[in-house]
DNA sequence: TGCATATATGTCGAATATGACATAATCTAC
DNA sequence: GTAGATTATGTCATATTCGACATATATGCA
């Protein structure tokens, strides 16, 4: 945010900060959701690419629709171990992986 | 294994072949697999940098002594997500959990 | 517009992961 | 040896994640 944009918020009585300042996340904590929103985002790059709809990869993952776009969503209710593995099943390799979460 | 090993084992009966083949898992399942093994050993390395003991460790993740030894086991009752977020409260950057499963 | 396809959201019972505890095994001095 | 510290294993009640379903909201196209 540029200083001049913050200044103005908080003349209107915002107070302005880091979105893990606003939640109150640790490092660790917003470290763990940036590395899901990666492998999230991994996801649906990879998807897109094989042009296929949730559904189908719903197939694939034997899982439903909903849950694929709410693995996409980066969803609470979803691990990293699920995305993991999804996107093992859609032919990405650790590497891969480890380039999502650089 | 050694060729003349292999034959010898095959000559007695055994059937030879890797731990997947045997186990008969996917090359996805295998993937998996590594990359918990990959984390795992990497958070024992951490520990053992810190020289911290596992009653240690397990004070910082806020979790028991035996936990923290099964997931530096590898147990299969343990998550990629608790080893990631475990790795994250030791200090590990994402880069570093890259590095690990690369 | 209306209709089909795709994606998102809310909820629920079942399955899995979790921390905790007891206890066993292993290591490390003395 | 053995005493103390460390690490491993088995189990269990609770918590979280899971697939599935219903339904809502887009998105595209005639």
């Amino acid at each position: 945010m540029k200083a001049a944009k913050r200044k103005t918020l908080e003349a209107k009585g915002w107070k302005v900060g880091s979105v893990e300042d606003f939640l109150e996340l640790s490092p660790e904590e917003v470290a763990y959701i940036e590395m899901k929103f990666a492998l999230s985002n991994t996801l649906k790059a990879h998807r897109a690419k094989e042009k296929l709809s949730q559904v189908e990869v719903a197939k694939i993952f034997k899982t439903s629709q909903s849950r694929v776009a709410k693995m996409e969503a980066g969803d609470p209710s979803v691990s990293i171990d699920l995305l993991v593995k999804s996107l093992l099943a859609l032919g990405a390799s650790p590497k891969d992986l480890a380039k999502a979460i650089s």
